[in-house]
RNA sequence: GGAGAGGUGACCGAGUGGCUUAAGGUGCACGCCUGGAAAGCGUGUGUACGAGAGUACCGUGAGUUCGAAUCUCACCCUCUCCGCCA
């Protein structure tokens, strides 16, 4: 959410910053006739209410004099019951004003940052660097959904039998591999990287997901729990972010950085025919994900070392990397500015998104309510939110299956997994 | 699911219709004091909207009233006990 005051006085840059995200701005058109409707109203009914304050202290006094003094009270009661009947409409229709007013502020998306790219979808998006040597094959390499199959470790058969379409049966090793994926990237985030392991819930209500900026618009890509306000999170970053909503916390304790593994749900409406194969979008998958809070001197600095610890993932799995800046177009919602590190696939010979690192500014804190007191200073101030992928455990569990498959079928693995898997490989 | 208790500022906690402009405390900030610190003393200390005067906010939403933190109703949440259950 954006400052109600901010867009007012400068609605003209809110348009130009929205319009780059190739979105339309008829919407901030009628911001401005709605809220000065808003403040004519505004200005009248707090005029009435200030009135029926004083003449409610007058009566007060009246009623405890005298008998004549109680008397010429009456008049003044009257007159209230009048003044009050009028407030009533008012404050009725100004709800109806701040309702809709509200209706389009939570649907304006954050501001775009000046380094962001212009553009219109991922093709606009911006290399700004590789790491490591694709690796080379004695024979064709196979994508991982011939892998798995033939491995009798994914079986996305049995998955449709169980829950249908976009859901995947880890058997075996694969089940073990992502196992030890996940409990490798949180060792590192708490040991290396100075974050604090949270298991949070699962399922979140309305208000969280509105904090964070998955509502009110988006709320076609969530699942949602049959008659309750409970909604199935679609990453950690709902329910990680929204520990602190509603809070103060002290400038000492910034930057609070969080890791957090959780299964994500997501509806992929809008996506069908897109990625039917393999595990590369899931109704439901596992993610390791990183947050923090921090002040907004630091925010952007921040993200570069949030973006560093991603990568040191891909690096210790020595899996070869690109990291591009998203362009305008291809920007979520809530984030300002977004990093995406996207995988070296040899099975389907592309890169592919495996984490998205994202400063949102001040947006998701106006929203939540999120605030830390700048030590020295009376005023609280909205801390800024970051997260990143570190990483989507799917993703890296099949980015490990494709690069490191054996001309017998077999699959290799990274070293660093040794501790955590036991064996060096996973057998035909 | 049943019974009971509660939800007040950054935190604790008083407050059952109008001298409440939310007491008091803790914490925090600044000042005095000190060789320096602690203690002590003093001052200040929320959020939103508004150019400002001001208005609103005591879990949420309605209602009663000239006037509601305070009374009524509904709902949400927390805690205790009982029941059920991994």
């Amino acid at each position: 959410m954006l400052e109600l005051r901010f867009i007012r006085e400068n609605i003209d840059l809110v348009k130009e910053k929205t319009s780059r995200r190739g979105m339309e701005t008829t919407l901030l058109d009628k911001f401005a006739d709605i809220d000065q409707q808003r403040l004519a109203i505004l200005t009248e009914v707090e005029g009435l209410k200030n009135k029926r304050n004083v003449t409610s202290n007058e009566i007060a006094v009246l009623k405890r004099g005298s008998e004549s003094e109680k008397k010429k009270a009456e008049p003044l009661i009257a007159e209230m019951k009048e003044t009050s009947r009028r407030i009533k409409d008012l404050d009725a229709r100004l709800n109806t004003i701040k309702e809709e007013l509200h209706h389009i502020v939570m649907a304006i998306p954050n501001l775009c940052d000046d380094d962001v790219p212009v553009g219109m979808d991922d093709t606009d998006n911006i290399e700004i660097r590789k790491w490591g040597e694709k690796p080379t094959f004695s024979f064709t390499p196979k994508p991982h959904w011939e892998l798995g199959e033939e491995l009798d470790i994914i079986s996305f058969e049995q998955a449709a039998k169980l829950s249908g379409a976009r859901f995947a049966l880890l058997k075996g090793f694969a089940s073990k591999l992502d196992r030890a994926l996940t409990n490798f990237m949180l060792d590192l985030h708490t040991q290396k990287h100075g974050y604090t392991e949270v298991l949070p819930p699962f399922l979140v209500n309305s208000a969280s997901m509105t904090a964070t900026g998955q509502l009110p618009k988006f709320e076609e890509d969530l699942f949602k729990i049959k008659d309750w306000d409970l909604y199935l999170i679609p990453t950690a970053e709902v329910p990680v972010t929204n520990i602190h909503r509603d809070e103060t916390l002290s400038e000492n304790d910034l930057p609070v950085k969080y890791t957090a593994y959780t299964p994500c749900f997501r509806s992929e409406a809008g996506s069908h025919g897109r990625d039917t194969r393999g595990l590369i979008r899931q109704h439901q998958f596992n993610k390791v994900e990183l947050v923090k809070f921090t002040r907004p001197e630091t925010s952007f600095s921040e993200l570069e070392s949030l973006l560093l610890e991603v990568e040191t993932v891909l690096q210790m799995l020595e899996l070869p990397y690109r990291v591009v800046t998203l362009c305008s177009g291809d920007l979520g919602f809530s984030a300002a500015k977004t990093y995406d590190i996207e995988v070296w696939l040899p099975g389907q010979n592309c890169y592919r998104e495996i984490s998205s690192c994202s400063n949102f500014l001040d947006f998701q804190a106006r929203r939540g309510g999120i605030r830390y007191r700048p030590n020295g200073q009376k005023k609280s101030k909205l801390v800024h939110t970051l997260n990143g992928s570190g990483l989507a455990v799917g993703r890296t569990l099949l980015a490990v299956m494709e690069n490191y498959q054996q001309k017998d079928g077999s699959i290799a693995l990274p070293e660093i997994l040794r501790p955590y898997f036991k064996s060096r490989f996973i057998p035909v």
